[in-house]
DNA sequence: TAATATTTTGCAAATTTGTCGCAATTTGCT
DNA sequence: AGCAAATTGCGACAAATTTGCAAAATATTA
């Protein structure tokens, strides 16, 4: 993908909105590429000398405010995620052990059930969020 | 439940590790029941004139490390409440305009679909946790 | 049960995290 | 380029969370 092609979806949902794409906003969106779910601490620390903390916030409030994120409650501390809209709708498994987090893939069945589990007791769903916890493969085999 | 048997559970896993069960950590428990998940800063607010801030976090810390507590990241806080040990396994739901959120009773048929989903890509799974956000009735008809 | 060892607590201080106002800069538009 | 509006960085704050340590509570041992 090109660089011009990869802020095109980004720029068209800011503007839709009234807001524009700046330099600090393609940095934020540029650290959360390929880096799975991060702290805002660590978002912070590594835009350090770039943007500044305040600006860091406002953007992730932003963003997250536009559907562009997605806070998630992942192991001990919360952490950051592009949204389904740039990353292919999926699910965590946190190893309890080790910390770290991976994705899973969905199913529709599985997503079907879970609209389905809500809008039945007259909620009516617009997404949700599933984090499974355990061992991982590595850290089950560690643990004999 | 007689208040001896209330504590009983929660001594047993706190002396299986090592930990002693404690007035605070009773009163922490305590203010745990029944009241849905609360955030850190509530539980401190009502623990006040009683238990200390940082004891208030400790504990917390603590009960999340042996799982009597779980963490959750609803709408925009996190908050705590009981583990599946304490309370009926459920999940959530939380209405993104009005900000409260709701239990959703579980459902056999789906907790299996979500254990084998970890399962079969080699994760043990040992709980999960599942958030789902919309509109709750009242807000639905709110926003004609 | 009394003495001793260990854990836990409260307190105060330090650190970290998150927010806000405002002047300077950047961006969008013509 | 030039003007208007939006955005940023820079303190300065306020709130939240963590830490060290002496005192108190709890467990252990005899």
């Amino acid at each position: 993908m090109s660089p011009l092609d990869r802020y095109k979806d980004l720029k068209a949902l800011l503007k839709k909105k009234g807001f524009s794409l700046t330099k600090p906003r393609q940095n934020v969106f540029d650290l959360l590429q390929n880096q799975g779910p991060q702290t805002t601490q660590v978002l912070i620390k590594r835009a350090e000398g770039q943007i500044d903390r305040a600006t860091v916030y406002r953007t992730l409030e932003l963003f997250e405010r536009l559907g562009i994120v997605h806070r998630l409650n992942i192991g001990w501390k919360y952490k950051y995620e592009l949204s389904d809209i740039f990353l292919a709708h999926h699910h965590h498994f946190y190893c309890s052990n080790c910390g770290k987090s991976y994705d899973l893939s969905a199913n529709a069945m599985l997503e079907t059930m879970i609209n389905s589990l809500a809008s039945k007791e007259g909620y009516s769903p617009r997404g949700h969020q599933l984090e499974i916890y355990g061992l991982c493969p590595a850290c089950q085999g560690q643990l004999t």
